[in-house]
Parts: C-alpha cells; sequence; structure tokens
DNA sequence: GGGTCTCCGTGACCTGTATCACGCCATCCC
DNA sequence: GGGATGGCGTGATACAGGTCACGGAGACCC
C-alpha cells in the first residue's frame, strides 16, 4: 500500500513515456521538414572542404580528443545539424539515439517530473556533451531530462552504435567521457545544494549570475515567468525578490532587462 | 561585489580542503591501525585460494566484467579491504586516491556543504561502485561528497593509476563505469525531484521505504534526528511527521523501532 | 473600437517547516 | 546518589514562499 504511491508515479511515467516518444529519428525528420540545414546534402567538394575545417574546430574545442584517427571518424560518422532557438532536441521519455557533440550555440538541460514540476539543471556549451544523453544512449533508455536549444545549436550527432563503438576503441574517448560525467556530475551537486540548502534569494542571484556568464554579458534579458519556471517557484516570489534585490542595489531593473551591478 | 557573496564560499572551501585532508593514504595506515583485514598479509596458499573465490565473487558481482583478463587483473591489483561501520572512508576536499568496488556491505553517500548542512545522497552495495569516486580518482580531484560506511562493508580498493590503466585497455571497464554513472545519475535526479517537488511527508516515507529496500527489512531502527540529518530537516519535524503517519496507519512506531506497514 | 494574449505588480492570505524553549526519559560514569 | 549525555515530544512562534485575486500595460488580430 506504501509503495503504491510511488509506484503509482512509474506508470504513469511509463504511459506518458509511450505517450510522448518523439525519437530523435521523428526529430530529424522534424529538422528536415523546417528546413534545417544538413551537411550530407551538400555537394561533395564543399563536404570535404567542411570536414577539414570541421576537424580542426572540433580539436579546438574539444582538446581531449588527441587521436587523430579519432577526430577523422567523428567528422565522418557524425550527421551536422544546426538547430534553431527554442526546439525541445530531447523530451522526458524519448529515446535516445543520438549523442550531440556542441560546437555552437547553448542547450539548456531540464528535469521534469510527472506533474509537469520542472527544474534548470544546466548548460551544455560548445564543446561540451552531454552526460545524460550520453548513458541513456549507450543503455538504451529513455531520457528523463527535457533539453531545449537556448542560443542556435550548432551540433554534430553520433549515433549510439557510432558512440558504444568509439567508446570500445578509442582511449581518449574513455577520458572525454569522464570529463563530462564529472562536470555534470558537479552541476547536479550544485543544484542540489542549491535546492536543498539555500533559500530562493540566493537561488535566483546564482541563477542569474550563471546565466550572465553563458551570455557574457551583464544584462540579462529574461522573462519572471521563465525564471520562476526554472527555479520551481512562482512569478511574484521572484518578482518580489528582484525588486528587492534593486533596492540592495545587487541588480537594475530596466523594463524586461535585468542589468547585474558590479 | 555580486561574485564574492559566491566565492567566499569557494575559500572557505579551500580552506576546509586542506584542514580535513585525510588522504586515503592516511586512512589505509588508519585502517592497519585499528585492526582492519588486509588480503596481503596472508600467508600465500591461503591467497591465492581466495583469489580464485574472488575471482568467483567478482564475477557473479559485477556480471559486466566479461573479459576472464580483467577480473584476474583486478583481483590482482586491487587492495581488499574490510571496513567497519561508522568509519568515514572519504570526506568533503579529501584527495581520493582508490575506487572502491564493493563486495559486501552498504556506504552512505552525503553531500556535504561549506556551512556543514549534509543530505543524504545515495548508498553504495554490494556489486556497485561510486561514481563519485570514479571521477574524482581519474582526474585527481577532491572529493565533493563524504562517504561513510553503514554496514561493515568488504571492498576491493583500486588506484587510481589501476583505474586509469584498465579503462583504457578494457571495453567492459568503460561499460562499467557507463553504468555506474548511469545509476548514480539517476539516483542524484531522485534526489533533486524530491527536495525541488515534494514535501517532507513525501519525502520521508520515500527515505524510509528506500531504508527498507536497502536492509530487506520492515523493520527499521533508526534515531529521528539521524532521519533529520538525511533529509537536511530538524528533529522535531522528523517526529511530528512520523506521529502523523502513524495516524494514517502507514507505519507503527515502536519505541526507537519504525515498522513500515503494508 | 473590442477581443485576446502574455507579461507584470501588488496586497491579502495560508501553510509548511525551521527554530526556540522546555521537560521527560533512558543510559552511562563518577 | 548525582551529573552528564543523547534521544525524544510538544507547544509557541516566526517566516519564507506558495496561492489567490485583482488590475494594468503592451502587442496583436479581427
Amino acid at each position: 500500500m506504501l509503495e503504491k504511491l510511488l509506484l503509482k508515479q512509474k506508470y504513469e511515467k511509463m504511459f506518458i513515456n509511450k505517450y510522448i516518444n518523439i525519437s530523435i529519428c521523428a526529430l530529424v525528420v522534424h529538422l528536415i521538414s523546417i528546413g534545417v540545414f544538413i551537411l550530407a546534402d551538400v555537394v561533395p567538394e564543399c563536404f570535404t572542404m567542411n570536414n577539414q575545417n570541421l576537424s580542426h574546430t572540433l580539436k579546438k574545442l574539444f582538446p581531449v580528443f588527441t587521436q587523430h584517427d579519432l577526430l577523422q571518424e567523428i567528422v565522418e560518422k557524425s550527421q551536422r545539424l544546426e538547430i534553431l532557438a527554442g526546439e525541445q532536441i530531447i523530451g522526458v521519455g524519448s529515446l535516445v539515439k543520438v549523442v550531440p557533440l556542441v560546437l555552437d550555440g547553448s542547450i539548456k538541460v531540464i528535469r521534469e517530473d510527472e506533474e509537469g514540476n520542472e527544474i534548470f539543471l544546466y548548460y551544455i556549451k560548445s564543446g561540451e556533451s552531454c552526460a545524460m544523453t550520453l548513458s541513456s544512449c549507450l543503455r538504451r533508455e529513455t531520457s528523463s531530462v527535457k533539453a531545449i536549444v537556448e542560443r542556435r545549436a550548432d551540433v554534430l550527432a553520433l549515433t549510439a552504435d557510432v558512440v558504444y563503438d568509439l567508446a570500445h576503441r578509442y582511449p581518449s574517448w574513455s577520458d572525454f567521457t569522464t570529463e563530462t560525467y564529472a562536470r555534470r556530475f558537479e552541476e547536479m551537486l550544485e543544484v542540489i545544494d542549491h535546492v536543498a540548502f539555500h533559500k530562493m534569494d540566493v537561488r535566483l542571484l546564482k541563477y542569474l549570475i550563471d546565466r550572465s556568464h553563458l551570455l557574457h554579458s551583464k544584462v540579462l534579458t529574461v522573462s519572471r515567468t521563465q525564471i520562476a519556471k526554472d527555479l520551481n517557484s512562482s512569478r511574484e516570489v521572484i518578482s518580489r525578490l528582484l525588486k528587492q534585490m534593486e533596492k540592495n542595489s545587487l541588480i537594475r531593473i530596466m523594463g524586461s532587462e535585468i542589468e547585474l551591478m558590479e
């Protein structure tokens, strides 16, 4: 009887899984349908040249890939996608079929539970990948987070088979996964710290600072509604806190913009 | 000015790091000093036999290690330790030098911040390892969690070098790390879910159920103070909630014991 | 113009829970 | 015996923050 309470959630989750099973396959089709640029469609000459550039870019963004062969294989076996801001690339319960290596842009990773509560976890920036997809992908399991492109993203998508293969043949790929996992772990711990130990004001402050770092800008344009969602709070609370922070001259509010003070 | 607030924490953390830098080296010395059993001290004949048993046990507990060579190497290059309940094997800020493969017993992993707030993350049970140490160890970084043996543990300790080496030579080791990371990620997400989305009563219920599963028993003997610590709450609150749960006949309280009802 | 939409601000209110203060009951040790 | 210690229960209190109800401002379309 006790466990039914918790099990109920699982069942509902499974149901949702089936319901919103937007696999990446469908996504790719969708991306094509909305006119997303796919490199494989480009003429061969251009393709080759881009490959060289790509290999170069990869090397710069992912210095952990020391072996030239690995770089070459990634370039050859991946598909390059450009994804527009606002697109959701992974939903909770969807089967993860590719791992993204982010070349440019940023992807927002959000935890969402059965009742629709959500909380922001971390950003995937250029030169990074996502631990969640990495593990879901290799274990052929459904995702437990959702990912939304925040700033138009340029990614290399690797399918599960390729990732599995690379992981087994290239030691430096294993370094890469270790690094990715470790970074995300730290970030998850930070989230836990803040949710468990800190009050809203501190969490809000950290949120603004993090976002400011991501955008390399002291001026942010985020709606209070969005902040509230990300912090799993409510608009009213965020409003009040922001006003108080302005009073304490931590920030300056200009209409819909928020400026972090020095 | 803004960031100083957050940076202050880091500095304090660094200070604490130095202060409580109980490295595993010191730990091992300590363990020997308190009479912990180390297999290498046993006579050769017995050692060999134990090695065979060990290899067998390993294979059963860690089915992901499919290669016989890998099992053999783990047995040869690891050190077997038996650690008593209550021992803290890793502290926040200590340098992680070994990765434990748990053969028996259970280890409790706890997040602790600079101000001494703590929250329970997950148990490491037999047949498992710890993602945190795995990543800290490979990156030669200090730990950001603390680990306490809950039930007398029998572990195989692998040094960082060995882990690094195994990761690069055995594909199935890489499967193992993936599995370990994925499991811990799920658990961390659950923690975030509960801390962020649920109220104390639900969190308490989950805590009791999890613990009951770990111990394979419906009857638990945990002090309310301990529960409060693990859930980052206070004794009074837990007391009140437990009483209410008893009223709703979810549990039965017998002195210091708590029995989960069907 | 009116209708709908999304965002925002504000006051009033309610609830969960942290905290304090106190006393009770064991156990252990001198 | 008495004192210290550690767990426990309970009432009173404070406060963060969620929720409700309202109105207002701007954008857009008909």
